[in-house]
DNA sequence: CATTTATAAATTTTT
DNA sequence: TTTATAAATG
């Protein structure tokens, strides 16, 4: 049976996907068509009578499974191929989890919590401990989480792992082992895991004998993308996945690894064949993506890398343009030349989402972000900083957390501490009397609520007292909760309110629930931040996606494993249609692309970044970065480099600074690229002399001495 | 004594 | 803009 679209691919894409069973190794380099071919390989099984439910599809992102299956869906012309498992490895182990986590000990409501949770429930450990107040800086909490997360995904004993990469904390070692000891113990009694457990939970449901069965059994083929910024805990998932059953395709490239920092290791790709008896390697050269002169400057870039695994890429796409480096004054004039280039094209009839500006960190785009909106045009910016990392929103969720989950500690704790009157002290008071903590000592596994009232339930009906400052907070907050829970107030001379509806009444649904809370928390925001009206809106947002949620369970996890991008993310439907330039952070745009790409701040501090150049691996990886970043480009590459940077955002002072070009692109590679310097433009035309300002301060600074 | 407010310091990349 | 520590307040 061939379907027409095979014929569409060429000869190595064409082994892949009809490739048989075992293990097959696709090494993709960068636009070879590893979207398509992975998709087409998905489609192909399912049209061999495969049934969609039995294949797993491990991607990156969940956006990147869900075009992938989308893709296969069209091709297959078959509906039924939306029942692929698609999505991350931390989705999909959450979904595992739900049905078989009773094995390894875990409820099948669990709340899952993100990097930033997990630091404060560290911090409040570490408080706890005395740790901190030793007379030694001890670490943040930031770097502990680095430090476990890093343990627990390179699979490393922590002695290695702060001596090679947290020299710096090593004195600290006994502390921090039992900080993570007691986090560990913490996590287990409330129900809660991170995102490391996700993965830890599913190795350990593979070490179960009878479970690994029946989840190996699940599934007849599995098929994971980026297979070079997997790490060696993910690896041994895999491993455990496929005993008895070795039908797996990964698909990668090393030359795009760019996720070290998450322990993500180059030798999964390369011992894969080891691991994987059998191993079929199919190898994808063709780039179907750039014009040659970007893959050409693009090549020249990697050849200077101090590793180096992958041939040369090349096209059909003959072009006679290079890419184009734009020397910039500073960052406005950076902000400015990117407008004027973005407009051209636009008018030249490259839709606003045909192009891109790329960039190494999510605050790299400030300056420009400013001037694309006082020129109207419409923008969305992938990566950096979280809508759900925002305070407001932190705090609705734990609000709604602990209804999830009422022995969600580090919830209560955020939510006490919002109430004025109650400070760290109170909080913890009243989480110990609520037994939010007491969970393991009634017994019996996984079902607390039967022998003790849930705290949420101790909450409602015999509350702590509270000090007269904190009373009247605390006293909304417990309205708010029992409205929510469907709990009425114990009828006593507190009870008047809840009389008027009948006893017996019904839990709250989501909607009712965000809406009740909303009403407790706004004057709470209003009085607590200075900004309350965004603020506000960006919560009334937050319930508009909740309304596409009827479990909770669902909201809050989706939430958690897959935030939305940025705010206007959230508008969803109304806005895809609209035309917008895309922003992106370089990591966020692996596996994208674009026609017209805008590669900012190529100087070096910036790429590579000052806090990667210490050693060779981590220049490589920063060169692999630009890399990935270069090879996004279809037709035209603009590489961007402000000469004079402005540093008085933190430090006093008029301190400015001239950059270097990124010593990515050192002389020898100069004609490789166009250049271009665009005048200043027309209403700030200034005369500038270069090191005028610098001789005037100077000067200035002087009359003081002699 | 607990909480709030003032002050100083530090900032990559993501599930 | 957030986060840890010091001083001031109730």
């Amino acid at each position: 049976m061939s379907a027409p679209w095979l014929a569409e691919l060429n000869d190595a894409q064409r082994e892949a996907v009809t490739y048989g069973d075992g293990p097959l190794l696709v090494i993709a380099g960068a636009g070879t068509g590893k979207t398509k071919t992975l998709a087409c390989r998905a489609a192909y099984l399912v049209q061999n009578g495969t049934d969609p439910e039995r294949i797993l599809l491990l991607t990156f992102t969940r956006r990147a499974a869900g075009e992938m299956i989308d893709r296969a869906k069209f091709l297959a012309d078959d509906p039924a191929v939306q029942n692929i498992w698609g999505g991350t490895f931390h989705a999909v182990a959450n979904r595992l989890l739900r049905q078989y986590g009773r094995a390894v000990g875990l409820s099948a409501d669990f709340t899952v919590m993100d990097a930033s949770d997990a630091a404060d429930v560290l911090n409040l450990i570490r408080t706890e401990t005395g740790a901190a107040k030793s007379d030694r800086r001890f670490p943040r909490k930031q770097t502990l989480i680095k430090i476990y997360s890093h343990v627990v995904n390179a699979q490393r004993p922590l002695r290695e792992v702060m001596e090679e990469h947290f020299p710096w904390c090593a004195d600290d070692l006994d502390a921090i082992a039992t900080i993570f000891e007691r986090y560990t113990e913490r996590k287990r009694a409330s129900d809660v895991v991170d995102f490391d457990d996700l993965l830890l939970f599913w190795k350990a449901l593979c070490e179960e004998e009878q479970i690994r069965d029946v989840i190996c059994e699940r599934f007849d083929h599995v098929l994971v993308d980026e297979y070079q910024d997997t790490n060696s805990i993910q690896a041994a998932m895999l491993r455990g996945l496929r005993r008895g059953n070795d039908n797996i395709m990964v698909v990668g490239d090393d030359a795009q690894s760019i996720y070290s920092f998450r322990a993500a290791t180059v030798r999964n790709i390369l011992d894969f064949p080891d691991q994987f008896p059998g191993t079929h390697i199919v190898k994808l050269e063709k780039n179907y993506r750039s014009t040659q002169p970007i893959l050409t400057a693009s090549n020249a870039v990697m050849s200077q890398a101090k590793e180096r695994f992958t041939k040369d890429l090349w096209s059909d796409r003959t072009s006679d343009v290079k890419p184009i480096l734009v020397t910039c004054m500073d960052e406005d004039g950076q902000s400015k030349d990117v407008r004027t280039h973005v407009l051209d094209h636009y008018e030249d009839g490259v839709a606003l989402q045909r192009q891109a500006v790329l960039f190494r960190a999510g605050h790299h785009s400030a300056k420009l972000e400013v001037e694309l909106a006082a020129s109207n045009i419409p923008f969305h910016k992938y990566g950096g900083l979280k809508f759900v990392d925002a305070a407001h929103i932190k705090d609705m969720l734990a609000i709604l957390r602990i209804l999830e989950n009422p022995y969600d500690e580090i919830s209560w704790l955020r939510t006490l501490l919002l109430l004025r009157g109650i400070g760290p002290k109170s909080a913890r008071r009243i989480i110990d009397e609520l037994g939010v903590r007491g969970r393991q000592s009634n017994g019996h596994d996984g079902d607390p609520g039967v022998a003790t009232p849930s705290p949420l339930r101790r909450m409602i009906e015999e509350p702590p007292l509270v000090s007269p400052a904190g009373r009247e907070g605390f006293a909304e907050l417990r309205l708010a909760l029992a409205d929510c829970a469907g709990t009425p107030l114990p009828s006593s001379r507190a009870g008047k309110r809840t009389l008027r509806k009948s006893k017996k009444r019904k839990v709250a649904s989501l909607a009712t629930q965000i809406e009740r809370i909303h009403r407790f928390y706004a004057p709470i925001c209003e009085e607590s931040f200075e900004n309350a009206g965004p603020r506000l809106r960006d919560l009334e947002q937050l319930a508009e996606i909740a309304a596409g949620y009827k479990s909770r369970t669902r909201f809050i996890t989706d939430l958690t494993l897959d935030p939305p991008a940025s705010t206007s993310d959230l508008a969803g439907a109304p806005y895809l249609d609209e035309d917008f330039l895309v922003l992106s952070t370089i990591h966020s745009a692996k596996g994208c692309e674009w026609d017209v790409v805008h590669i900012i701040h190529a100087a070096d501090g910036m790429i590579p970044s000052d806090m990667a150049t210490a050693d060779d691996a981590g220049v490589d990886e920063e060169r692999r970065l630009f890399y990935v970043a270069m090879t996004r480009a279809k037709n035209t590459l603009y590489v961007y480099f402000p000469l004079r940077y402005y540093h008085s955002r933190y430090r006093r002072g008029d301190g400015h600074g001239y950059a270097q070009l990124t010593r990515f692109i050192p002389t020898s590679m100069r004609d490789l690229f166009d250049h271009r310097t665009l005048r200043v433009d027309d209403d700030d035309a200034m005369i500038d002399v270069p090191g005028a300002r610098d001789r005037v301060s100077a000067s200035l600074k002087n009359l003081w001495r002699e």
